[in-house]
Formats: structure tokens, sequence, C-alpha cells
DNA sequence: TAGTGGTCTAGACCACTTT
DNA sequence: AAGTGGTCTAGACCACTAG
């Protein structure tokens, strides 16, 4: 008796409803568009919000909605190309690239940051706090370490700030620049990089890292937390293409 | 009345959490080892097991954590470094990158595939599926998409399988290749792609989209899905730094 | 103040691996 | 068969936004 299984291995209930919604999508919503809540939503589909929300989780991951708090979920527009190609032969805060600086300090780097810039351990660098903007959207929140050997005209004691900041940078492009090689992971923000890219502490984020090379040796090292929901990272021509599970 | 506030707006739990149990990674286990289990944990934190997943979650994303059902929640080794690097002005497939062909068909693309390779709607391409082998685990899964003016030889009637991949590679690579460009961003892995990752469907993974041009035209795109939990994707030289959260 | 998404609970059952 | 992580439920309350 009963119905017949046409599955006979069934797919999670929160994957199928990922599949209908993301359908749904494409064919009844334009982008900016504001979904039912989720209550009404889980009704809708006859499953709890739970269930729903791992579906909409996914859903956001990719880059296809955007939820926020106190306000509701949206259909999201397709993903900005940003551009991080390596090839470009030159510093940070080179010419106008869409970064801004915020402010410097000096502190003790992370221990696998001192570990490749081949500082002792508890030695202090320059910290520069950058921020990059792309079409009015925050898109990149990024922390470059300095060793104070890069700069050695810096014993200033400019007060902390975006002055400070450009001064690290400005000393910094004395160097020559040999060469820089990149990496990309996936991460969590920290709260603090959540907070300038207008998101929610633990988001997903794309994280950049970048080591400058100057005379054989780590010059500066940058590490850049890219909005994993709205960006697409492009190396060289950008690729114009919506690519996502 | 009560207790003194220590935080004005308190962290949420699963945060926390995550917070602790990291530390506790570091400084008292070691890689490979399994921790208790789940509700185990739950109950020696005080919290229901939905937080405490929550906060499990945010570290296997962050590849510190591995869990595996039936098995348990292990030490997660550092990410492996692999190398896209779009330097290497190579088709695929040519040496002996890591990459080994799975089989190949002839299909209809995706929408947004066919936008880009200037393909007619619903025109059939080649499809070659490759696995990429790092360390002897599956770290990506590829689909690359040849239109078949690309290879206008391969008109055969050969079997689908691994041979028949081959020969469009070798096709292929019959074309000058003009350059490439290349794309990175987060997704989820579909059914098919978990299964040859050996991750459950919906996993975070790096999705690369690599264009190959020759004249003038796009020849091919590559979609690769690379598990994110695992990989640290590295262009130009290695860069030797665990940086992710 | 009303409505939204975010957090959290305490339970249940399922799918999978290992013994 | 026992033990693990994965899925799912039905509720509750909180934090935030907007009228």
């Amino acid at each position: 008796m009963g119905t017949t299984q046409l599955e006979p291995v069934p797919e999670p209930k929160y994957q199928h409803l990922k599949t209908v919604i993301g359908e749904a999508l494409d064919s009844e919503f334009a982008v900016g568009e504001i979904l039912p809540n989720e209550r009404e939503l889980a009704a809708r589909f006859g499953v709890a919000r739970a269930t729903l929300r791992q579906a909409l989780e996914q859903l956001e991951l990719e880059g296809r909605l955007q939820r926020r708090r106190g306000v509701g979920t949206t259909v999201a527009p397709p993903r900005v190309g940003v551009d991080v190609s390596t090839t470009q032969h030159s510093w940070p805060g080179a010419g106008d690239d869409g970064w801004q600086s915020l402010d410097s300090s000096v502190d003790v780097p992370p221990a696998a940051v001192a570990r490749t810039l081949e500082t002792e351990a508890e030695e202090r660098v320059h910290i520069v706090r950058r921020l990059r903007v792309s079409h009015g959207q925050p898109v990149a929140a990024e922390l470059l370490y300095v060793p104070e050997g890069s700069v050695p005209r810096l014993t200033a004691i400019d007060a902390p700030g975006p002055a400070r900041a450009r001064s690290v940078l400005r000393e910094l492009h004395r160097l020559s620049l040999d060469g820089q090689d990149r990496s990309v992971e996936l991460g969590s923000a920290r709260a603090d990089d959540a907070k300038e890219l207008d998101r929610l502490p633990g988001a997903p984020v794309l994280v950049v890292t970048t080591r400058y090379l100057s005379g054989g040796r780590t010059a500066a090292i940058s590490v850049a937390t890219y909005r994993a929901d709205t960006c697409r990272l492009t190396f060289g021509d950008s690729v114009d293409l919506v690519m996502a599970s």
C-alpha cells in the first residue's frame, strides 16, 4: 500500500526546496524583489522554518538571495566581478585602485603572518587597514602587514589614522617590487571585518593572501577578505559569466 | 539586580563556542584526532545540539574540522595549496597536471556557458569531465565545454568514455592558445560533483571558471569546482601561509 | 509598534560506518 | 547492533528595521 516511491534515495527536503525556490527565482522574480517572509514560505511549502532556512542559506551562499534582518529576503543581483589579477606589478595603494586607507597601527601580527615575514616572534609590525569599494558598495577589507624593516624611514611618530596609513604605503613604494604571489581560500568574517563589510560575523568570505617580494625577502603581506556572497574574483580580463553551483 | 553584564551586546552563543573550541583545537588536539561526539560536546558546553552544530559548521567551513557521518569529527590538517596559476599558457590536459579525464559526452550546455561560447541556443557541445587529484585525494571536479566548431575533425563516433575525452583534448590542442582568463567564486557542490569529491551535496566549493581564447573567440570554457574545506588556491609561487577566518 | 530575519531549545528519526 | 553525524520539527524569544 501507500504511494509509490519515486526516489529510492529521496534527497533531503531542504535540497529539493532549494531547487524549487531557485527555479522560481529565475522565472517569477525580478532582481531586488522581496520574497514572502520565512514563516509564510515555510507554511506554503509545508516544512518547518528551520528547514526552509537551510535552503535559503545555500541560495544566499550562492549569491542568489540577500537576507537582511528586520527587512526581508530579496533577490540578489548577479555577483560583481572584482579584479584581483596579480599581473599588475605594483605595490598596494599605487595609483587609484578601488582601495581607500582607513588607518594604521603598530602591533604584533598573527603567528602565521610573522612566520612568512620572517620577523621575530612578538615583533611588532605596521598594520594598515584598507577598504575596497566597488560600485558604491564595500567589497573587501584588508589588513596589510609591513615589517618596520621594510619602511626604515618611518620611525616617525605620526598619529594613527588615514594619514599614517598613507605614509606607510608611500615608504613601501620606495622599495623595488620583485614579484608577488597570491592565494585564495574560504573563510568566515571576523567581527571587525564583518562590520566594515556590512555583514554579520561569520559570514562567508574569500580570503586573498598576497605576499610582496623585494630583495629576496617578503616585504609585506596583505590579507584581504572579500564578501563571498556578492563578489566574483577575476584574474586577467574579466570573465563575463555567472557560474555558481 | 543580578549578575553584571560583561558584554553590553553579548555575542551569539555559537560564535563564542566557535572561539572556545577553536582555541582548544590549537592547544589540546593533534591533527587527525577525534573530538567527543556532538551530543557529548553539547552537554559539556550546556547548549542544544543545534547550537553546537552551528559552531562546528563554521569551523569546518574554515577547514579546521572534518566531519564524517557514522565516523565522527576530526581535526583537519592544514589546507592543501593547489596551483591554479593562469600564467602557464597551455591548454587543459597538456602535460601531466594533476588532472585525469573521466569521460566525454555531447550535450546542451547551461545557458550562461552557451552565452559566452557564442553558440546557438540549444546547440550541443562536447562536455569533458575531469577529476583533479592531489596528495591522493580528489580536490576538484571539472566540466570542460568545447563547441564542436573548436574540434572540427572530431565528428567521429567514439564511444563515450575516457578515450573519447582524451580525443577531445587532443583535438583542442591543435588550436593556438591566445590567452585565458579566470574567475573564482563561492558555490555549493551539485550532487554529481559532490559524489566525485566525496562530500555531501551542497558542500561549499570554490568555482574556478576559465575561458580559453583562440582566434578571437572563446574556444572552450572550464568550470572547475574545488573543495573549499580542504583547498587553498594558489597563483604564482605558492604562498606558505595558513590564513582563514 | 509591527514585522522581519537571527538565535536557541529539546526532542525525534534517518543514513551511514564500524564492530 | 551500536554509535556517529545529518535532517527535521514546533515552538520560543531576541535584534533589528521601518512606518
